[in-house]
DNA sequence: TAAGTTTACTGAACCGGATAAGTCGTGGAG
DNA sequence: CTCCACGACTTATCCGGTTCAGTAAACTTA
């Protein structure tokens, strides 16, 4: 089955190439009458325009790329990512742009796999997450000039657009929160110490602990997996003046956490308090349903495709903070005893 | 910045374009020092041939689809789409294919894509999950004539290559461990029951129920979601002659069915013993962790990634079997008391 | 050493669109 | 009635690769 071309619809319309591609793009130089006939037989024979050839002659490629560097374990339940991905999707989608995904090990990976998109022309722009400080990728990107937007800080990313989240205010909300319940001993358990919002937030968390005179605000370093929060939690709650409540920062760290805490005797929220950022539907599943710290990803990868698809329109774009997040309150907080 | 093309190496090596196509790959026609000149040409300037360019001259587009239609919110939560993608991934990348995805709604929707993807020529191939009982998507991937393979047989698919795993073997020994620990009332929660698979699992835990003369194996149909798994749940452990163990047709119902009978106040495994199906580390992380049907996701990707670029490259397939799940017993299973 | 074969290239056509430049017929202004 | 402008096209070129046909030189072989 072959599949048709304007060729075939200026043959069957008695018509040039030309006239084919003026009509069928809006143009003028057709007359209306010939622009519908054209466009029914397209319609008819199920035209969809060659998008290798339409790259080629100069235009963009249609499709943005995404790079995953997470272990292939972590993927898996990490919602944030898929939570990205859909929000991103909503966008690209109504604007018929495609998503190119790709799996990678490390950011040197990571930018082998960005040059090579770009010098195929396979992209016209990407979307970097996990932001680090003096971060090898933005350099490239720069001196690439592949349009891009960039999720997770703020941090120094040139004339690159950002996209971040008010991680500060929500972890401050969150100890304020547990301190009004009574709570003086708050630990936490972070996501990779070298990422530039884990970065913030550890800032943000002693900032507030300090001021409130908390004892021991302790932040113990991870990596977003289950195994590293099952530990992380192990080695808070074996000390003998442990926390009362412990804020992570990712859901699944949480639940982690959690079964944890159960393993070893202790009631959640009764003994131990348990604070989750960023709220998936794995935060309501589980018993006690986790308080969280909630945003929309899915309204953040949006607006970062948004962001995307102006920088590659060529619009000149500033630094945006979207919609910090907001402490939901579960069954996982309550006064310690 | 301008990307280099083939035009600026033939300048530089002072040979013609097409001598440097033939160079770059590997085709005779060139000598051996011209190909090494060329080579290292393309190597210092950074090279990467234009993907629109090659794919217009009859080439492919080194590019596969793949559709998402689930729910957004449940996307996130199922590991089982990101350890598919993790499992494509490593394939497609050893042989340098992009994977191209979108979040489509329903399954029109979803050929759609195909057409227009197909049309585009974005894309040499597709993989479709979730496959049905007389699939329409089957009968349009036949008459595109679009390479693909299905994965969530086995079902009647014509010429299109498909891979399962042997779901009626996994639920079999799983209700045989089950009854070999001494239950006799033994319910499933299923996922969405028009897809293939789910059928395959309902026949055979039916059958296998009945050959052990087990009393009323009844399965409640859900859709995947944690909502609906603890909705079915709750209606399984609210009769008076509850069952005493419950299979449940993915992790994330599974989990939240331990919620479910947590909250009710009932024993897990003491009261009622919990199975899931397809193990994540969602089903270690909670208290107590869950004895699953484990199989390796991303091994079952990767064969279907294998599978679609010989499909690709012309090869006639016949259908695969990937390897069952087996039971891996943790904290979630015991005799009923 | 002449003829045939092989090697190592070059030049040009082609893929399917976008688009600038050229052509032709028609209608309105002068 | 003539000239010009404009609408409605057509023609040709370009994008950056691949590939086929052609060619000159080197290398066999009788």
């Amino acid at each position: 089955m072959k599949r048709p071309t304007i060729a075939d619809i200026a043959r069957r319309a008695g018509v040039s190439k030309g006239a084919v591609s003026y009509a069928l793009n809006g143009q003028p130089g057709v007359s209306e009458a010939t622009r519908q006939r054209i466009m029914s037989i397209a319609q008819e024979i199920g035209f969809n325009p060659n998008s290798a050839a339409r790259a080629l002659s100069g235009a963009s490629a249609r499709a943005v790329g995404l790079t995953l560097c997470r272990p292939a374990r972590i993927l898996g339940i990490e919602p944030w990512f898929m939570g990205l991905i859909s929000g991103f999707e909503a966008e690209l989608s109504a604007r018929s742009y495609a998503l190119t995904l790709q799996v990678v090990a490390t950011p040197e990976h990571e930018i082998e796999v960005y040059r090579r998109w770009w010098g195929e022309r396979r992209i016209d722009g990407v979307i970097v997450t996990d932001l680090r400080e003096d971060d090898v990728r933005v350099a490239v990107l720069q001196q690439l000039q592949l349009p891009a937007v960039v999720i997770g800080g703020p941090g120094e990313t040139g004339k690159i657009a950002q996209i971040w989240s008010d991680d500060a205010g929500a972890i401050t909300e969150a100890v304020r929160y547990l301190v009004a319940l009574g709570h003086r001993r708050i630990a936490r358990v972070s996501g990779l110490p070298d990422l530039l919002h884990t970065q913030t937030r550890t800032r943000a968390f002693n900032e507030i602990c300090a001021s409130l005179d908390l004892i021991e605000a302790v932040t113990v370093p991870s990596d977003y997996t289950g195994e590293e929060g099952s530990r992380a939690t192990r080695r808070l709650l074996i000390d003998s003046d442990r926390p009362t409540a412990i804020i992570y920062d990712n859901d699944v760290m949480a639940v982690a956490g959690l079964a944890v805490a159960q393993e070893m005797g202790l009631a959640v929220p009764g003994d131990i308090s348990i604070v989750a950022w960023d709220d998936s539907p794995l935060c309501s599943l589980v018993h006690p349903p986790l308080t969280a710290l909630s945003r929309d990803i899915a309204a953040y990868g949006a607006l970062a495709a948004r962001q995307l698809l102006a920088a590659i329109d060529g619009e000149q774009l500033g630094n945006v903070e979207a919609g910090s997040a907001h402490l939901t309150p579960r069954g996982s907080t309550a006064p310690p005893r």
